[in-house]
DNA sequence: AACGAACTTTGACGTGGATCAAACGGGACT
DNA sequence: AGTCCCGTTTGATCCACGTCAAAGTTCGTT
């Protein structure tokens, strides 16, 4: 597994301090980015994208956690992505949506006009290679997941979020490589179902047991304890530390 | 959904006829490629790329049929990628491979070192775009397959994968929207399994299920015919006919 | 403080698919 | 023709997870 590359697109002044911007930007580049950027801001629960619609725009989520998810007639749902602060959204040369992307926290986003950021993209050859790399990295994201989905038991597919959320919340905050560490839950019992192809209820009930057994606590609802980081690596049946430690 | 973008990577006299070359090959590309080109071949079973090996080369499938494997220590495996003729190898601006690839029937390569493709890559926009497009494409297929992993039944997913393999045999030989085709399994139960995050005595039932209902008929173990491709998008649980009508 | 809404936990029970096991082709060798 | 090997089918049983139901928790509102 290579360790995801670090590289996004950003405006100029975008206060995504949270990684830091590709050192690779030039700052005509910047500039030209800045001049077609705009914000917008979405509420908690709000609709950003539905699946089928015309997608005007791409760009990247500045503040808050938003979530991609396909549905199917009957309404059973499947989360394929998880967009944290610095994630880029759109697909320059679609002109659908495939998914449906939902804020589950406010969101703030960093729009870029599709057609003025297509003529950047065919005038500046770093985006489209930036772009390339961040698309990699999805897909190699979403390949992991096909192996979580398709092959792990509840107990290890828990194991595996909690995995992907705590290696997130330290490259946003980096310490270091530390054994334990604490983070929050950006999602509902639901919401984890829906990522890892179970019910609630599973959820409920496997959380729990990791906390019998002491691999987690849990202070409130949200809020969780990793003791030993090893430990959960273990249990979610990686054959390495997932890119943690280092 | 949108409709796969039809654009890959092809030298120019690469014996690739099962789709057209991309319209907007330019000739001078054509013989840069055709320059640091060269073919490889490999016996059924037998493995193109290990997960974790160096790769020195990206390369394209000009005939037989690969698939992109995942494995978990204990010997857990899931398939990420089918690979037919036409689709692209390989992750320019990546040292080390994801994935197994393995031929499952004998397969030629058409092979690029990877340096040379990188610097042709970094000289030749057109090259970077059509790589992005494809990128996108393969990710859009790993999160539509993200969906059948996590919320579908056996008897779904089976017919998603039928369903799969029906398309992109009319794409390969397109003959218009029938509502009947046959065509020949390019992959073993066991292999089936693997795609569907399945057992394979859990495909074989399903297979007969399906067989019994008359969703298909099956002419010795691997040729398949579908009376009614639209009962089988049905089954499939698909909301649109996933694309093969037109 | 009391209420309600949204989320979560826990329990009881049913079932789809896994597991274990055996038999059944069909093609490639003697 | 026989037999070996590999892939496939089918059967019997088990269990992880889904389903249905009820109770508990948290938090915002009156």
């Amino acid at each position: 597994m290579n360790a995801p590359t670090i590289s996004h697109i950003s405006c100029a002044d975008c206060p995504i301090r949270h990684r830091a911007v590709c050192a690779r930007c030039e700052s005509d580049e910047l500039e030209a980015l800045d001049a077609i950027k705009y914000y917008r801001s979405y509420e908690a629960g709000q609709p950003i994208i539905w699946s089928g619609d015309v997608m005007n725009f791409v760009g990247s989520v500045v503040s808050g956690i938003a979530t991609l998810t396909q549905t199917m007639e009957d309404g059973r749902t499947q989360m394929v992505g998880l967009l944290l602060p610095s994630d880029f959204v759109g697909r320059p040369g679609r002109d659908g949506a495939a998914y449906n992307v939902v804020a589950t926290t406010d969101v703030v986003m960093c729009c870029f006009r599709k057609k003025p950021f297509e003529d950047l993209m065919a005038s500046t050859p770093h985006i489209a290679h930036r772009l390339l790399e961040m698309t990699l990295d999805e897909l190699d994201a979403a390949r992991e997941w096909m192996l979580v989905l398709g092959r792990k038991t509840a107990r290890e597919k828990i194991a595996s979020l909690l995995t992907i959320i705590a290696r997130r919340d330290a490259s946003l905050t980096p310490r270091g490589a530390v054994n334990e560490m604490t983070f929050d839950l950006p999602l509902t019992r639901e919401a984890m179902a829906d990522y890892l192809g179970l019910t609630l209820e599973t959820v409920s009930r496997q959380m729990s047991a990791l906390k019998k057994d002491g691999v987690i606590a849990l202070e409130g609802k949200r809020r969780v304890s990793v003791p030993d980081m090893g430990r959960l690596f273990e249990e979610a049946g990686d054959d390495s530390d997932g890119g943690y430690m280092s």
